[in-house]
Parts: structure tokens; sequence; C-alpha cells
DNA sequence: AATCCGCGCAACCGCTTCTCA
DNA sequence: GTGAGAAGCGGTTGCGCGGAT
């Protein structure tokens, strides 16, 4: 869906709505030439009359290779709505486990579809008491982190399978490391953020119900995709630059089991 | 055929967090 | 320790499309 109307703000003279294949053509260019990252001079090197914001979400979302477009399976649903339920609306967290789906696609799937149905009338009642569990546990929604070489000394203690040798600067990757530390921001020792995170699923179970009056639900299905993915990843390499490793998160998923 | 209206999605905006000098 | 700039995220908006009337 193609929005024509296109605006030049009169303050900075930056282009702003849908973007031109000329465009497009531009921004793939900069990214293949100089790799993604250092967003603020994309609009300089690729001569794109855009902010890096802008410039950034269109790679993300549209041009970046290996974005998978059309429907959502039900095996993707149903990973939604399990890290839904675990991480409330940490869409970028969520879409890193969907191979292909960007955040907004997540985002958007999940305000247009999920959420609705959630909230069906014939539901509401239920939802609304489920609601109210919800309040008393508090949803899981850890901050995006970065880790500096100095830093990463500090999380060895989440490595009890693998963080080893990558302390990328992925904001994908930083997250699910930082899965370990409590919402507060206060760290803990292995075991401790092992049952922090057991308590957390157990009272999810609680709304376990809930997902199941969802009707796609799958549990069976559900168990053997996450058991494959634990052999063999979701994100392949090059599919997403932010995914080179994501064995930081195995115990994660083996919660999630 | 014309109009209305809801839906889906791309894009924008504001805020938070991180990095670095 | 602090402030500025960059990066990233989630919430929201707005437009085009397609089905309903």
């Amino acid at each position: 869906m193609m929005n024509t109307s296109v605006t030049i703000t009169k303050s900075s003279r930056v282009r702003k709505g849908a973007w031109t294949e000329e465009e497009d053509l531009l921004l793939r260019k900069c990214i293949q030439k100089y790799g993604e990252g250092k967003w603020h001079q994309v609009p300089i090197r690729a001569g794109l009359n855009r902010c890096r914001k802008s410039c950034r979400l269109r790679w993300l979302n549209y041009l970046r290779p290996h974005i998978k477009r059309g429907d959502f399976s039900s095996e993707e649903v149903d990973l939604i709505l399990r890290l839904h339920k675990l991480l409330g609306n940490r869409w970028s967290l969520i879409a890193g486990r969907l191979p292909g789906r960007t955040a907004n696609d997540v985002k958007n799937y999940w305000n247009t579809h999920l959420q609705r149905k959630l909230t069906a009338p014939h539901q509401q009642e239920r939802k609304y008491n489920n609601a109210l569990k919800i309040t008393e546990n508090t949803i899981l929604r850890p901050r995006p982190r970065t880790f500096t070489s100095s830093s990463a000394k500090n999380v060895s203690f989440c490595s009890n399978k693998s963080i080893t040798n990558t302390v990328d600067k992925s904001a994908h990757n930083n997250e699910i490391l930082n899965i370990c530390e409590k919402p507060t921001g206060e760290t803990t020792s292995v075991d401790e953020g092992v049952q922090w995170w057991t308590s957390l699923l157990e009272n999810c179970n609680e709304t376990e119900e809930e997902a199941e009056a969802f009707g796609s639900f799958d549990e069976e299905n559900m168990s053997q995709s996450l058991l494959h993915e634990e052999i063999s990843p979701p994100m392949q390499q090059g599919q997403s630059g932010n995914w080179d490793d994501f064995s930081a998160d195995i115990d994660l998923w083996n919660l999630l089991n």
C-alpha cells in the first residue's frame, strides 16, 4: 500500500511520506556499500533527503533481505501469543524469534488481528478477568541494552549455555542477554535468574486458557517447533544481521517450553 | 455506479537508553 | 559526573484498498 502524499517540512526540508523506488534503490546501494549502522550518515551517503530514522525504518521494515511478507502462519501466531504473554509489547524481542518478521509487522499483526480477537465480545468478561490477573504479575519488560567490552564481563552469569564470544552491539542479542536482569535493573545470579524466570512463567500459566481459547493454539506443534528451533535456530545467518548468535536465549527458550 | 466504512500497513513521533568525549 | 548526539523502541497516525451498502 503506497502512501502517495509526500511532504517536505519547511524547517528541515527533510522529505517525509512514502518512499519512492528511486529512494529505495539509493538506500539499498548505500547499505550494501557501507553496511548497516551509522544511520546519521546514511542520508548523506545515500544522497537521500530523509532523516536517519526514516532511513533506518525503511531498511529494517522493508528493504532488508529475507523479510517475509504475507500472512502469519499458525506457528508464528502461536509463538507471538506465547511470547507476548511472557514479554508484553516487546515487539522487537518477539520479532527476533520470528525469522523474516519485523517488529513493525508483529506489532501491526497483533493490533489488527490478535488484540481484536482477544477482546471479542464473547471473551470480554474473561479477558477482563485475565487482565486483572496480569496486573498482579508484572509483565517482563526488559529494556534494550548494548554492551561495551567492559560491561560484557558482567553478564557472564547468563552464559550457562553459551554467551561466549559474541558480544556484539545488536539490540536483539542484548535484549536477550538482558533478560537475565530483573525489571528493576538489578542483576541476579544464574540460579536466581532462572528461579525468577520460572516463577514468572508459572504465573504466565495462569492465563494459559486464554490462549487456548484462541482456537489456534497447538501445544504439541508448539513444542515441536520450539524443539526444532533449538536444534536448528530460526534466524539463519544472513536473514538478519543482528542474529549472528542467538544461543544466548536458549535458556529462555527452555523455559518457554 | 457511487458512497461509506473498516482494515491493513507503512511511516512518523516522542521517548528512553546508550555511547563517548 | 555530565551533557550531547546517536540509536532503538513502542505507540500512534493516516492513507489506500476493498468489501458492504
